[in-house]
RNA sequence: GGGGUGGUAGUUCAGCACGGUUAGAACGCCGGCCUGUCACGCCGGAGGUCGCGGGUUCGAGUCCCGUCCACCCCGCCA
């Protein structure tokens, strides 16, 4: 017998009891009488005191204690003496004294400390992932990934979905990200690939009657790793029949809303904000915003227009965009500090960054170029106060927004203006397609099985509506979930009729031929009767960081990989023995 | 593929602009002392291929070139 109960567990009435406890030494304080170890376990940590007085030889053997032994104990509970309460540890009215000790494993002296106060580097805390899954913040981030998904499970279950697995070897799709493939033995030459979504399983799970399912699933993407991004990442995967937009997002909504109450105990307002993305990009520059502060996008064409500002003038003229955008507090930057910045805008693809200061009246280089009533109007706009700076980018439309919401996120955080919570909202009516200049022709924004929207089947299917302009103005039946400027899912009605999906791969450019090698077996489940239906998929890793408050995904997965796709734990990937490639019928070309 | 930051004791860092004693600090580790500590305290000690390779120099942790690793970002991620 280990132990009766958890380190962490033990409260007032144990008071008397006589218990065993199991742990790791987190803490020890030897004053040669006496000796106080902090015993720790998953629940927790409790004082246990080694005195002469209670047993010699117990005693006498906790001299022999270091950091993360694993010992197990005896003793009575007692309430420590007063005076000598720690409020700083649940346990700490209380404490254990030892009259047995067995020491069940020892350590060596640890690579880095378990109760480090300063930060290790990443790089070691990820060679000895288990010593570092051992600090309570760690534990506790699993903790609470592990309290989602089992909330996930029982709201999802509660609403009729069933948890349905699909296959890890499958079938590549040439469209979207790379694929990870593995070879297969008994077929040569031939290749599964991991899913990058189940998309098309969950699709034909529609057409199979499942009527609601869900799933929560490793997907594998291999492409270049970020703090937000994993090469195997996981996914809360959804699909309903019989739904709208509307549906699956107040589902979605309650889903989240039952976790953020069970989890957090915080209390998520709904229905979410919406955004159309046309909205999001005027307002914000970005499909993703973070809601958590201002700073909105200001039009400003019609006052550039009334100055002599060549740079704005020669961006309208050619079809671009003048927009401005409020640099909270920037009024006392040096001139140095605003190259800098300008610099920064220009990293991002800005041709350049004009700039206004407000402090005591205008303070710029171009000011000259504007009446005064002008400046102050585009003051007004921003809401520009004395020791603010106003900015300005003028460009194509798409540069103009994208620099500006970049170059907002980066002066609120730089200013200290996002505030802490969470802000959802929802990007709506999507466009169907999105023009790829490296392809020359469009492609879908989310994927080709995304329904239009319902005036634009009518259009897409009898009017000709090949032309660019018209291309570009259908509208999809797509959301994304964003979540403080994460985009932390996504979905869409799918197409259910044949003849439309035809239609999609037309205005793709995807023969029918194609089509129907890559995605056939989709295609012939439309045939026979598929209901109408639609779902979305959450990034699992993403929500849980937001939720802990960590900086990168790796915080909230267990034994996650580095920048170059490694995993320092097991060394993955690694050399495989020449057998093994003979059997797999493979030959490695490797160009130094 | 590109831009940036970092790599010095087990750990976290200082030292580098301006090359020149025996490369320091804190924590950890080892030994000793300590009966109310809780980041225990006090005394003593050990511990270094300055990421790796090359170059410049009488002399390189410090300057130059290359390279590897970790992190952040761009591209990429339907």
């Amino acid at each position: 017998m280990y132990r009766d109960k958890g380190c962490g567990e033990i409260v007032e009435s144990d008071i008397g009891k006589v218990l065993t406890l199991s742990g790791w030494v987190f803490r020890w304080r030897d004053h040669g009488g006496l000796i106080f170890i902090d015993l720790r376990d998953r629940s927790g940590i409790v004082q246990v005191v080694f005195s002469p007085d209670v047993s010699k030889e117990a005693h006498e053997l906790a001299h022999t204690l270091r950091s993360e032994y694993v010992i197990k104990i005896k003793g009575e509970v007692r309430k420590r003496p007063e005076g000598t309460e720690n409020p700083d540890i649940p346990t700490g009215d209380l404490e254990i004294y030892a009259d047995t000790l067995e020491i069940l494993s020892r350590a060596d002296p640890l690579p880095f400390m378990i109760d480090e106060p300063k930060e290790i580097s990443e790089s070691l805390r990820l060679k000895h992932r288990y010593l570092d899954l051992r600090r309570p913040e760690m534990l506790g981030n699993l903790i609470t990934r592990h309290r989602v998904t089992k909330q996930i499970r029982d709201y999802l279950d509660r609403e009729g979905f069933l948890e349905i697995e699909t296959p890890m070897l499958t079938k590549s799709t040439p469209e979207g990200a790379r694929d990870y493939l593995v070879p297969s033995r008994v077929n040569p030459g031939h290749f599964y690939a991991l899913p990058q979504s189940p998309q098309l399983f969950k699709q034909i799970l529609m057409c199979s009657g499942i009527e609601r399912y869900f799933q929560i699933v490793k997907c594998f993407r291999d492409e270049d790793l970020r703090a937000d991004r994993q090469p195997e990442f996981t996914q809360v995967d959804l699909e309903m029949s019989f739904v709208e937009v509307d549906d699956v997002i107040a589902t979605v909504e309650g889903m989240l809303a039952h976790v953020f109450k069970e989890t957090l105990g915080v209390e998520i307002e709904l229905p979410m904000q919406r955004l159309t993305y046309r909205d999001a990009m005027e307002r914000f520059g970005t499909d993703k915003p973070d809601l958590r502060f201002g700073l909105e996008l200001v039009e400003m064409e019609d006052l550039a227009r009334q100055g002599s500002f060549k740079v704005f003038l020669s961006a309208l003229d050619s079809g671009g965009r003048v927009k401005g955008l409020l640099g909270k507090g920037l009024a006392g930057l040096s001139r140095k500090e605003i190259d800098l910045l300008t610099e920064e805008a220009q990293s991002y693809g800005a041709k350049g960054l004009a700039w206004i200061k407000v402090k005591d009246g205008f303070e710029s280089p171009i000011t000259k170029f504007f009446p005064d009533g002008v400046l102050s109007e585009m003051a007004d706009r921003l809401g520009a106060e004395q020791g603010d700076m106003m900015l300005f980018v003028a460009d194509q439309e798409e540069t103009t927004l994208d620099v500006l919401g970049r170059l907002r996120l980066s002066i609120a955080k730089r200013q200290g203006l996002i505030k802490d919570g969470f802000k959802f909202c929802w990007i709506v009516d999507y466009p169907l397609l999105e023009w790829d200049d490296e392809e020359g022709r469009f492609q879908a924004m989310h994927h080709p099985f995304t329904s239009p929207a319902d005036e634009d089947i009518e259009r897409m299917l009898k009017e000709d509506i090949s032309d660019r302009e018209g291309l570009a103005s259908l509208k999809a039946k797509a959301y994304d979930i964003v979540l403080n400027g994460y985009e932390i899912g996504g979905g869409s009605i799918r197409i259910h009729r044949p003849d439309v999906q035809r239609k999609m791969f037309e205005l793709l450019q995807i023969s029918e031929e194609e089509a129907r090698i890559k995605f056939g077996f989709l295609l012939d489940a439309l045939r026979f009767g598929a209901p109408p239906h639609g779902g979305l998929a959450l990034g699992l890793d993403r929500l849980v960081m937001i939720m802990v408050g960590a900086e990168s995904i790796r915080d909230v997965i267990a034994f996650p990989k580095t920048q170059k796709a490694v995993c320092l734990l097991s060394g993955a990937p690694s050399p495989v023995e020449e057998k093994q490639l003979k059997e797999l019928h493979i030959k490695l070309d490797i160009v130094e």
